[in-house]
DNA sequence: CTGGATCCAGAAAGATACTG
DNA sequence: CAGTATCTTTCTGGATCCAG
């Protein structure tokens, strides 16, 4: 799981599409690989808090689309992993993720067309 | 229009898709028929406030989704339109509606079931 | 290691009143 | 008709410290 796989897109305030809230989508993209603890999942979030991360996990628990274990022998720890309903919720991501990648550039062209025209309007 | 196309479902704090902010999915599948004029707009939105719905046209407007042209003429008024980008958005969005549509009991189930374990947790 | 508790700042949404 | 201005409330995400 490298580090770095959301830094360019996401969290990005720039795409109009999201799945829960600002975390969910990427938490059930890194749990597509496979399940994974909680310290796991904090790397390729970097930058979430540790109650942050917990909110957005119980809110996918709430939903039904992953779920979690706690295995307290020697070494505890918690695993999240997909359920069916969660790995079904991966076909509309991937469409959003498709237009999102196919339409970027429109979207960032479309933002600076739109703030050029508000600084005419300003300028007068 | 009917001003009740919205009424069961959206704005559905359940549905864990959104696309833009609270309203602007909603906008898009009413200008999907057709263009129409900002009180227009408010019929199928209802609730919706004058202020909010101008803040969600305008998002829409800068990210080259909807666009917006102003007649002057003898009965002044503004009509709002589907750009292609928008229209292109109207294919991930009814991914996403699909699933939510065959998924809807399952997210009902799974909200219940945690918060029964909830109260139980809490008797416990 | 996996969080809970508390506090806080900023964004989002709405109520109300007013305008070209 | 189609907004703008202002104010208030609510929600979200984050910082920090603490605990089983």
């Amino acid at each position: 799981m490298r580090p770095d796989m959301f830094d360019e897109l996401c969290p990005s305030s720039l795409s109009p599409i999201r799945f829960g809230d600002k975390w969910a989508g990427m938490v059930l993209r890194v749990l597509e690989h496979g399940p994974r603890r909680f310290s796991e999942l904090r790397v390729p979030l970097h930058g979430v808090t540790a109650k942050v991360l917990t909110q957005s996990l119980r809110g996918l628990e709430r939903d039904g689309l992953i779920s979690r274990t706690v295995y307290a022998e020697s070494a505890p720890h918690v695993e999240y992993r997909l359920t069916p309903l969660g790995r079904s919720m991966l076909v509309p991501m991937a469409a959003a993720c498709a237009w999102v990648e196919e339409h970027w550039e429109e979207l960032l062209d479309a933002r600076e067309a739109y703030e050029n025209a508000e600084r005419l309007d300003r300028a007068g």
